[in-house]
DNA sequence: TGTCTCCATGTTTTT
DNA sequence: CATGGAGACA
């Protein structure tokens, strides 16, 4: 007898799903390829409720995914089929141990801190306060004093990542993917342990140390055993994009490979750029003895005949890869469209006009989308969408919390979190008018020396020119209230300053207000902190807000943040050389592979109808000398003319639409009438 | 010491 | 074109 959940799913999802039976041992190794569209989020869910089902405890069960929006897709998923298959199933917050690396990370490093020898206030610096601290420490030892430029913050950053992502020697990282930076090896190897230190000191964690302190965790052999015995099944969704680290802690959780389920599909790999290494997949069966067992889903149940044909031709250009072509059964007599156009305004006014004709005939807003490689690439077609009022959401890009105005509130929350968060501090303190680096900076010493910082705060000498405003600061900083209370007193501290520092003042104030809204949602300001440094919402929109849920709106996407997401129809915008691949990424021949898979992952996200934007005449923002401002691009080399033949090509102007214009209205003299003004 | 202004540089994708 | 760094001036 079989039941009824696993009905619905093929022998190959079913043979994944009931892997290892339902005995008391737990499973061999699983791997499970599974192709764009072949259900990999069903067949993931499937197992995960097997596995309740048979009587699996749920808080066993630690269930690694690429972000939280799909952690929280699965555990719906779950719940549902559970549900369905025992009548009562298990509550979403039954699978405790869902969540990204980085979160699973940071909880564990918390909930253990004090015997690990951290201190449980740590904070977790993004992207942007790393690279701060980094230049904080770069100008600290010198560094930007030298005859030859010295990489930026950011470089130092990137090349600081790799090394600890990618488990490579600092030589080998600079030769390989910085060879503009070898000659500085020394100093980044002096720089990088100032660093190190100064996050220790600063009592900080940035999101590597997350994997990296796991990972240091995981040599200590009665922790790897502790941690290893904290979870029956360990199932990693996207096992494509995880690095050398993430692949060391989880071989070091589970050595033998029992209760091991990865997911994945090496051709969807776009993450090498942090990192990400497509070996972890493809070495993860021969990691075991007895190896691994491989399941292969290759059934496509997305997108159409032609759609995956087209999907298929483009990668199986691609030189290395697990061979395996999808297929589906989904007829179609409508091939992809490749349309070429003059301009990238056409494209825009090409995509809106066929966008609002698909709602007419009642496909909504919602069920398309338009991808693209790079957050800039869409800007004239959001200009387009406003100015013809259609509502969109945008994915990827600038965020909200990148501006300006929310750090500056954000920094205050984590500077009372914890005064030893430098960056924080330094960040918070040059908010007062007459402080800058310097006075920031000695504010900051004197609070280090001291044991108890609030005290510090209210007894040391004001800087001498802020002496008026310091005390309203520091009782913005000092003063204990409920959460989250103590973030609208510092808004209201911080409101006076917003009209001194920045122009568009009223705009700014809305978002704060936004900000103190998202803020209330959580239950202690560590949460609201921890949660948005490690799942930052990532939607912007072209109204203040996301709009209602139960209003209509067009996805608008990169390339990256579609990952995993499906539309009945997807328009690619500049399927040209220089966009797709990007200009910056075509430096060796990795990179443009990576690239050629982007544009496959863009392609797959279709289920009925797939268009690519070819703009020939191309407006180049980055004024290279003093050149034209237009350059003329070429159709992406990932579809050779040979691969035509796939698709439905074609022109478009907006003139032809228009058609010819109107006849003129009866006939009139002008001669004669410029004639009788004379007369 | 802090702030303003000018110049040069690099410039994607994201937890 | 935006940001960051360096130099000029208050």
């Amino acid at each position: 007898m079989q039941a009824g959940y696993l009905e619905k799913l093929n022998d190959r999802q079913r043979q994944a799903v009931e892997h290892g039976g339902t005995g008391e041992t737990m499973a061999p190794p699983l791997l499970v390829i599974a192709g764009a569209g072949s259900g990999k989020t069903s067949t993931l869910a499937h197992r995960v409720a097997h596995l309740l089902v048979n009587g699996a405890d749920p808080r066993r069960i630690l269930l690694m995914t690429f972000s939280r929006r799909a952690a929280a897709e699965l555990t719906r998923r779950v719940e549902r089929i559970t549900k369905e298959a025992m009548g009562t199933g298990y509550a979403a917050e039954a699978l405790t141990w869902a969540g990204t690396f980085h979160a699973i990370g940071a909880r564990l490093l918390r909930e253990n801190a004090p015997a690990i020898g951290l201190d449980p206030d740590f904070s977790i610096h993004d992207r942007e306060d790393s690279a701060d601290l980094m230049n904080l420490c770069r100008h600290g030892l010198g560094l930007t004093e030298t005859d030859q430029r010295f990489p930026t913050k950011g470089t130092c950053l990137a090349i600081y990542s790799r090394v600890v992502n990618a488990e490579e020697p600092l030589a080998e990282t600079l030769a390989r993917h910085f060879p503009w930076c070898a000659r500085w090896e020394a100093e980044l190897k002096r720089l990088f342990g100032a660093y190190t230190s100064a996050k220790r000191e600063q009592n900080v964690l940035d999101y590597d140390d997350l994997l990296l302190a796991w990972a240091q965790v995981m040599t200590d052999a009665d922790f790897a055993a502790w941690l290893g015995g904290m979870w029956d099944h360990v199932l990693i969704d996207e096992y494509q994009d995880t690095n050398r680290l993430q692949a060391r802690i989880l071989l070091t959780l589970k050595p033998e490979g029992r209760g091991l389920t990865v997911v994945g599909d090496d051709a969807q790999s776009i993450y090498a750029f942090r990192a990400a290494t497509v070996r972890n997949i493809l070495d993860f069966p021969s990691a075991f003895s007895p190896q691994a067992r491989v399941v292969t889903l290759d059934r496509n149940y997305r997108s159409t005949k032609p759609i995956l044909a087209a999907a298929n031709a483009v990668i199986g250009a691609a030189s290395e890869r697990f061979a395996k072509n999808l297929w589906t059964e989904r007829e179609s007599a409508e091939k992809p469209r490749l349309v070429t156009l003059a301009t990238e305004m056409d494209q825009a006014r090409f995509i809106v006009d066929r966008v609002l004709e698909d709602r007419e005939a009642g496909t909504r807003l919602m069920d398309q989308a338009v991808l693209f490689r790079t957050a800039s690439h869409s800007g004239q077609l959001e200009v387009e969408l406003t100015r013809r009022n259609v509502p969109f959401v945008k994915f990827g890009g600038l965020k909200f919390l990148d501006s300006a105005h929310v750090k500056d509130l954000l920094a205050m929350m984590r500077f009372i979190q914890n005064p030893r968060d430098r960056v924080a501090g330094f960040r918070v303190l040059q908010l007062l008018p007459g402080v800058g680096p310097k006075a920031a900076g000695r504010v900051l010493d004197a609070l280090a020396l001291s044991p108890d910082a609030t005290f510090a705060l209210e007894t040391m000498e004001p800087p001498s020119r802020a002496a008026s405003d310091w005390p309203a600061l520091v009782k913005a900083l000092t003063t204990r209230t409920e959460w989250p209370a103590s973030l609208g007193l510092a808004r209201a501290w911080y409101d006076p300053h917003l009209d001194r520092i920045h122009e568009d003042a009223e705009a700014r104030r809305a978002d704060l207000l936004q900000l103190e809204q998202i803020a209330a949602g959580y239950p202690t300001r560590e949460a609201f902190l921890t949660e948005l440094t490690l799942d930052p919402p990532s939607a912007t929109s072209d109204q203040a807000g996301i709009p209602h849920q139960d209003e209509d709106y067009l996805i608008l996407s990169t390339i990256h943040s579609a990952k995993g997401q499906e539309w009945k129809s997807v328009y690619l915008l500049n399927a040209v050389d220089g966009c797709i691949p990007s200009d910056l990424g075509t430096g060796t021949t990795e990179e443009i592979e990576e690239e050629r898979r982007l544009l496959y992952v863009a392609m797959t996200r279709a289920k009925d109808r797939l268009t690519l934007g070819v703009p020939l005449r191309f407006y180049v923002t980055q004024q290279k000398r003093n050149g034209d401002r237009h350059v003329y691009a070429m159709r992406t080399r990932f579809i050779p003319k040979s691969m035509l033949e796939h698709f439905d090509c074609c022109t478009w102007s907006p003139s032809r639409e228009n058609a010819v214009p109107p006849p003129a209205p009866g006939r009139i003299d002008v001669a004669r009438g410029l004639q009788a003004l004379w007369e």
